[in-house]
DNA sequence: GTCTATAATTCGATAGAC
DNA sequence: GTCTATCGAATTATAGAC
């Protein structure tokens, strides 16, 4: 590789890094090209070179994997807090990945963002849980998404008190049984009927 | 009241209704003041002339209140099942509040409307919790936050499915017990002792 | 009380020099 | 490969006519 190159791959992973923080920050529409060049050291211009649009750069600093477990290797009463223990991992861990807290803060008003997240539950959460629970896999996966982006939002965007603040495993404890009882109550008398 | 002044209050109050459906459906910073005077059939001019600024029109489109019921005059056993619905029937009542839309649309990139939110909670949720479950009330308001919040953020913003296409009856039946359980577990046990 | 016209920014994106 | 300069469009907000 050329020296011109290197020079190339450095400033593009140093703009992809920049709007991965801009997006996670502010949001799709608030984070703007200028912020991004100016906090990755280079100029607007090359921005729109390197990704095409906004758009373009938006789905870049978005590809990821979620990583998941497989949760037919773990004791079936301990498949709530592995979930559980599994996310909060992935926001918190060292380094955390942007990409959840981009998608999340920008998927309430762009549509794109809005269906990676749903594609993110039906081709990798769905499978996990299918495993686990044959039985209306994709209402229990449905329900664990809405506990588990619930208290990303609350803990991680909204900031809300006292679960900003909680210790990961005091928060696992309180929230492992809510995907307890999604990925394995039984169809009668926790769930309903017909849903 | 004179024919002006009537003529303007119900300008106003249009501009206002035009507002709420163009935050709930767009966001804050989508949302432009030209589109919401369009949708009222008048000028973008006297939006500003009412409201002074594009936050001012926010500020007065998010007033509202809960209206939660009084959880001490129902069964205890019941009160996780109350509070969801209240909260469905909110959601989709008829004609359906948008206030509570607007600020879950807006809270994710605008800090005054997250701060509007935790409000909520804090100063209506979090009492009517108080007197139901004296212990560690904070707690268990900001759980039954976390799962209020990302059911209405599945259902009502993101659309996963299959939560998005269920009655409300079935929904009910499923976080329910989620509900009743951050409400009234004990201590020990169902959470932890540190929390 | 209402609207036209426009000021003042700010944005995404492009053209072209070096 | 990088940057300067700028275009064209969109925005909020204001000034002033009617």
């Amino acid at each position: 590789m050329s020296p011109t190159q290197a020079r190339s791959t450095t400033t593009r992973a140093r703009i992809l890094s920049a709007a991965q923080a801009q997006f996670a920050k502010d949001g799709y529409e608030r984070a703007t090209i200028r912020a991004v060049a100016s906090l990755a050291g280079t100029d607007p211009a090359l921005v729109i070179r390197y990704y095409g649009s906004k758009e373009g750069l938006f789905a870049a600093a978005t590809h990821f994997d979620l990583c998941l477990p497989s949760l037919d290797h773990v004791a079936h009463a301990d498949i709530g807090e592995t979930l559980v223990r599994h996310f909060l991992a992935l926001w918190e861990g060292n380094p955390a990945d942007p990409s959840l807290r981009i998608l999340l803060r920008a998927a309430v008003t762009h549509a794109e963002a809005a269906t990676r997240i749903r594609g993110l539950f039906a081709e990798q959460v769905l499978p996990a849980i299918r495993v686990v629970a044959p039985d209306r896999p994709a209402l229990r996966a449905g329900l664990v998404a809405s506990q588990i982006l619930g208290l990303a939002l609350c803990r991680y965007i909204l900031e809300v008190p006292p679960l900003v603040d909680m210790k990961p495993d005091d928060v696992i404890a309180c929230i492992a049984p809510t995907l307890q009882r999604y990925l394995a109550a039984p169809l009668d008398g926790g769930f309903t009927a017909n849903a």
